[in-house]
DNA sequence: GTCCGCATGTAAGTAGTTACATGATTCA
DNA sequence: TGAATCATGTAACTACTTACATGCGGAC
């Protein structure tokens, strides 16, 4: 999903400054699938903004910054709408980088595989016990109230992404925990530069 | 992982055109991570030629265009491996277009939501018997004997990124299929231009 | 007194997609 | 005869990343 629909997601639940729509991709339910630097976010508000999805409102705070809080419109709710309903079924494909690493496993130093294993059972285990422990809605980074009359509880979708995640985090740390052990073993045994392999039966 | 390196590692399992990378993008265990078209396939392998990472060689075809063969060079084979080692642990979120849509069930129409999970849930199901069907090794693409001398059997990284993704895909599967009621039954109670959303709420 | 958080934005560069351009063969 | 497969490449465009530029307030 592109940085200018994303923006529009944030939103529709609640009005919101640049920087807080960077936060939202950090945290909360939207960092599960959500991504983009400050470099992306405000130049996609300046488009959805132009193209009337959005408006702008400068907004003065004592001893802070000044904040350009955007709020969707009309026209942009339809667009959000209208781009959620041409979703299609493909590209969900995994382009995970540590699998194009294991796929070459034979061929790297034992040590180094297994410590990439081990590194990234931390890493699930870490994005696991911290979705596991906040119950977050989706609006925790928004402070109008109008976000939480909106999230609270009663809307199912941040729920619903939440134990997705989960399911899938779940599924592919059991696969590293169980698997780790042959990887590792298999790991190692036909150095790419030594013999025995495609550059040497190439000659 | 960029185009030039899983270009880099489809040449290391044996020598291939453009035409064959591709394919092997596109089917086999490579397409579990790796993608591209020609447009970002054959600008790939001119500058990895230039850096010495490859080399070209013109073959001649009775009835079909001439081939160029691409062999992966020592510094290749090096570069490839120091790619491999500085894969880092992050960056494996979970990034779905379906999964944002969902966040958003509540407000989108009740049939388009069952016919997305539908949808997916059969994308799943396909891929999961395809995967569970082939058992390449990942150069079955590759029409050099060097190829299945390298990757027959005893390699087992395809295995390994082959069940890592059936593991992975079959615990989305079984989320979608146990809460599809679920995410039905709330979608669509919050039209987003309709009464008791935010926009309404804000004015 | 130095680093972190708040706050907004631009400029340059990287990387990739989509469409275009060509042309023979083979199969239905 | 029309579509699909084999085969290579370029050009224009889109989208995103990284680095730069600025500046105040508060915490340690």
């Amino acid at each position: 999903m592109d940085v200018k629909t994303t923006c529009l997601g944030v939103l529709a639940l609640g009005p919101a400054s640049g920087y807080e729509i960077r936060k939202a991709f950090e945290e909360g339910p939207f960092s599960h699938f959500a991504e983009g630097g400050y470099g992306s976010i405000y130049p996609a508000l300046t488009k959805l903004t132009k193209e009337g999805l959005i408006d702008g409102r400068k907004e003065e705070q004592a001893k802070r910054p000044d904040k350009n809080i955007y709020h969707i419109t009309e026209a942009g709710r339809q667009k959000l709408v209208s781009s959620l309903e041409t979703v299609q079924p493909a590209e969900d494909k995994i382009k995970s980088d540590l699998l194009f690493m294991l796929f070459f496993a034979d061929f790297l130093p034992r040590e180094h595989i297994a410590a990439a294993i081990d590194a990234r059972i931390g890493w699930y285990r870490e994005k696991l016990a911290h979705m596991r422990g906040c119950m977050e809605t989706g609006a925790a980074h928004l402070s109008q109230p109008v976000a939480g009359a909106m999230c609270s509880g009663a809307t199912s979708g941040p729920h619903i992404v939440r134990d997705f995640g989960i399911a899938v985090y779940q599924a592919a740390l059991d696969f590293l925990e169980q698997e780790r052990g042959a990887i590792v073993a298999s790991a190692g045994t036909k150095p790419m530069t030594a013999t025995g392999t495609a550059q040497d039966a190439a000659e």
